[in-house]
DNA sequence: ACTGTACGATTATGATCGTAATGCTATAGT
DNA sequence: ACTATAGCATTACGATCATAATCGTACAGT
């Protein structure tokens, strides 16, 4: 007795999560608000709550898909330091710097995301993890718990690199924290042998 | 025919300075309204327009501030990679990701000042040069150009990792991240001699 | 053909947003 | 001692915020 097919409800709660995540990277989370959030799908605001108990139920559901996709790209690599290569320099372009909507979501939402609830941070959690597994899959060339320290650092050198590269408004400078950073990305992916790090770090 | 002293005004606004870097930096600048930012400096909303022109204006001063304050502590630091290492284990302890109204301006809210005006970006431009030159001081043993390059990898890399950690949920992951940076900072800061990046990268 | 209902539109809520006009008052200069 | 004013408080503006109740309507099952 419904008004669409069984498929329209799903289908509308997808491109909600799709489009809200473009919003959300190009005007942050706090900046977008329910009304813009829901035009951008081509609905007003009574759609909302059919669909998401709230707006942190939303930024969650946002975030769980952002990184699904983004790790789902990273998988699609083929194997090899050379597709690292490859990918490094397209999202360390200044293409890529200069699309926020359609870019990385962490480098546009993760000190946000920080601040948000435990759900939030919890999607978070899950997909940062599945995205450094991937990562360090395509560095492991037998020592996995090397590759995986790596990946940790590909990753987060990159977003902070990004992001940098955002806020900056000096052109030259900007093009060339993308340039070094690059450099400096192959200097942790290729770093053949390393000593161990301090183990005395606190670990509260 | 003041009311106070020739001081009170510039302490005022100081210290509005002062208490709004650490609200901005644990609510994040869209998160934090005028109302909380003048009571935070025991004022309240009339004050606010005496001392700035608007939001954005105290924004782009306290970005100049914080990161002002955050360079002289670097450029205070003993010369020599020994000293970098002090910073970087206290940059990348718990305790600093657990203080966000006490830490890092740039963990706390790189990816919303990429988002905010011109003139917010340009007190981030400065700022931020001002740090890679200050770190690149600390790094250099003769090729000042690959100094710098370490510098703002160290930079970027700390900033992306520092945000993560504060991300993510899970303990034993951020604490991983924290501990794996340490790893991979100084992978960057020694990394003695390295191949030069490519140079074909578009540069729009 | 009829009807029940699911989906989304409309409208409204109280709170908070940035900004600003106005009011008060304690003191510094005369 | 008197007064002008600097510094802040009070109050208010319209806009927008997240959330929600109500309403209309197009289609699915009968």
């Amino acid at each position: 007795m419904a008004r669409y097919g069984p498929e329209h409800k799903g289908a509308t709660r997808r491109r909600m999560i799709e489009t809200a995540g473009r919003r959300f990277k190009s005007d942050g989370i706090d900046g977008s608000g329910i009304a813009t959030l829901v035009a951008d799908a081509g609905l007003t605001n009574g759609a909302f709550y059919g669909h998401f108990a709230s707006k942190d139920d939303l930024v969650a559901a946002v975030v769980t898909q952002q990184l699904e996709d983004q790790v789902a790209r990273v998988d699609a690599l083929p194997a090899g330091l050379a597709s690292v290569e490859t990918f490094l320099r397209e999202y360390l372009s200044p293409a890529h710097r200069d699309d926020l909507a359609g870019g990385c979501p962490s480098a546009a939402l993760l000190d946000e995301i920080g601040r948000r609830d435990d759900a939030t941070k919890h999607a978070y959690t899950d997909g940062a993890r599945s995205m450094i597994d991937a990562i360090a899959r395509h560095l492991d060339d037998g020592d996995a718990q090397l590759a995986r320290e790596r990946a940790i650092g590909l990753f987060t050198l990159v977003v902070g690199a990004l992001q940098a590269a955002r806020a900056i408004t000096d052109a030259t400078l900007s093009d060339g924290i993308l340039a070094a950073t690059y450099t400096n990305a192959m200097t942790i992916a290729a770093a053949s042998q390393r000593s161990a790090a301090p183990s005395d770090q606190e670990s509260r």
